[in-house]
DNA sequence: CAAATATACATTGGAGTCTTATGTATATGC
DNA sequence: GCATATACATAAGACTCCAATGTATATTTG
């Protein structure tokens, strides 16, 4: 996913709905390359989304009605920002809780010796 | 991976090699069910590997020379033990540590709001 | 002002990981 | 005797993401 100087690149897959979920749930709208620029310098430049993985799944997440988008012409340019529908909204809370008990979960094998981390 | 309840398998992609790797670092010496049963428990049934995940997995690790299998005759059965290398054990802990990590930084955009959680 | 870089969208082929299904065989509990 | 547990293994396919490529405009820099 993500050309980016971590190692283990697959321990990143299956995040990437999750961040773009959460990520308009802060700012509201956003437009692709955005999310990538934004996703850059929240992460210290660790992690950087490529095209090839952030525009198929922001597709996807249209075609399941999680997002919807707007054109704008900017110049001559136009930009397609995405915001989140209500199944959007729940979608992003979901997968963030998600997010927390899968790593809780991978603690409980990670790190039995710490009690309860 | 892994038949679990939780709802989102993907995220636990790319995790695989890093549990076995510290299981085999706490345990010392374990064989495929084995593995697969302390997952389990260890994850409150959360966990449960697949075969078709696991078995290969070992394999591969086999392959990379991250650990060293023996085989044991238990009755008329075979059970096939494994053992982490000197480069296995220094797999273990640069796994471990990279995870630590991809939890961090995806920390970082989940939870902007929290300073340092 | 030309060239390089940044902005901005998008698609395609392929790699890698895991799931589902299947196969084989022994051991145990009811 | 039958179901379940133990114990190994492989193969076909789904799915996600990466690398490469393509198009086009805008800005910076030498």
């Amino acid at each position: 996913m993500y050309i980016c100087p971590m190692h283990n690149k697959e321990l990143l897959k299956g995040t990437l709905k999750t961040i773009i979920l959460q990520l308009l749930t802060e700012k509201g709208r956003m437009y692709g390359y955005e999310i990538t620029q934004t996703v850059k310098s929240m992460t210290e430049g660790q992690i950087q989304l490529t095209e090839g993985a952030l525009y198929p799944t922001l597709h996807k997440l249209e075609a399941e009605g999680l997002v919807v988008t707007q054109k704008e012409q900017i110049g001559k340019r136009v930009r397609k920002y995405y915001t989140l529908t209500p199944s959007g909204n729940k979608a992003a809370v979901n997968k963030v809780a998600e997010f927390e008990e899968f790593v809780r979960l991978i603690g409980l094998l990670l790190h039995p010796k710490k009690s309860l981390q």
